[in-house]
DNA sequence: TTATCATTCAAAGATTTTATTGAATGAAAT
DNA sequence: ATTTCATTCAATAAAATCTTTGAATGATAA
């Protein structure tokens, strides 16, 4: 083998890493389990595919080395890596989010309100939380909350957001956060809370980018995503 | 368009992104940008491809957002759009090799020998810089110093270092550094030093780390990558 | 041991991506 | 105005990726 044929082979090799995540369906998974480990039926059903075409995508994932998977009872859990896992992929799709205009128009397109974007940012949220001006809510999915989530909030998921209404403050701002900032439950809640006449805001950002920044989490260790291998 | 299209067409979006990352020479004409801006005609040489091909890829990487041109006379310059674009990639690379065992095993295979495996990192390399303890060659082609180089660097390239060895010292250490650490002129360069009798080592990294971690260098500017759009 | 059921596999057709070829563009230089 | 030539385009065939379907696996729990 000469040397250009070991170049090749190189980054064919690093190929399979960023060919593995070149497939919109497999982008969903990892934004998922940044959250968390799942099962197979979970991700498949909340990132909206057929079971057996999410275990594809899972193995693709896996055999690149970006995931990998723990079994507990019946249930085959898929998790992120390691760290630089999440790390590399919150690089990514900020690079992503900065540069596709597209998707900034998507985004506000969603928000339907391009003056008042009802945004805060962690650190502010962070103060507001420390002087308890805020209630601070998780829509994401119970299993989600419950695996780890921003200290303080309390979980109301999304889709139970309007039998629930009468548990919430209207004499505080309230503030919801999801996923990341391409989860999109925040948004319709501060959306509906807003027209129903609460004083609601989003986190820009979401509950992986709030662990990455090691800023104040509950229930979730900060290594639940580190592996201990061998 | 509902909230799952909505979710749909965001990933498909950042899939453009990752998409364009997912080819083997499209990640070997950025590993290349990492080091300054070439025509079209530079890349496909130096990424042994047809003229053509090398042209669809760098649209492919300029539609997503990551490259951008500027012209100069009768050529057609490509670059890394901004520092972020060097950053991710950085970050992905590094990921990929870490995860990757077969890169290990090729890089490994290159460099014939596991046990000495005559490395160097930044670090130490700038401390022997600064006390003179070294003699530092950047094997790169000629073009490629002349954009920017690790201040007291000589150039020797690569496919001039065997006619040039009486230019080399005997009594001190001679350091080679390349583009990256998938860059293999610096193997094959500390090999051949070794075998003649030198005392060689290699940068363990290279040019676009020592940029990025903001060492001293010679004759670019930190922001030449930097975009002064508008 | 057997039944259950979460997950994976295998095959096939549809779609997308890629390399090659030769021609077309169009900016710069003469 | 014309020529040059770096770059891009367009068309095609080959290769790879993706989704669906229904069946197979194989670990767990009974």
């Amino acid at each position: 083998m000469n040397t250009r044929e070991f170049k090749s082979s190189l980054y064919k090799q690093l190929a399979l890493v960023t060919k593995s995540l070149s497939n919109h369906h497999r982008l969903e998974i990892l934004d998922l389990l940044a959250q968390g480990s799942f099962s197979v039926e979970y991700i498949a059903e909340h990132a909206n595919m057929s079971v057996a075409n999410a275990s594809q995508h899972l193995q693709v994932l896996k055999k690149s080395g970006l995931v990998d998977t723990t079994r507990d009872g019946k249930y085959i859990y898929y998790q992120l890596f390691d760290e630089r896992v999440l790390e590399t992929w919150r690089a990514l799709r900020q690079l992503g989010l900065s540069q596709n205009h597209e998707i900034n128009m998507l985004l506000e397109d969603y928000q339907k309100r391009k003056d008042q974007l009802y945004l805060i940012n962690s650190d502010q949220l962070l103060q507001k939380i420390q002087s308890n001006e805020v209630y601070l809510i998780d829509v994401r999915p119970k299993e989600e909350y419950n695996l780890g989530h921003i200290k303080n909030a309390d979980s109301l998921p999304h889709n139970q957001l309007k039998e629930r209404l009468q548990e919430l403050p209207t004499d505080r701002e309230i503030v919801a956060y999801c996923r990341g900032p391409l989860c999109l439950m925040a948004d319709e809640a501060v959306n509906l809370l807003n027209k129903k006449g609460f004083n609601a805001y989003r986190l820009d950002s979401g509950f992986d980018d709030w662990l990455a920044e090691n800023k104040p989490v509950e229930k979730r260790e900060m290594n639940t995503l580190t592996k201990n291998k061998e």
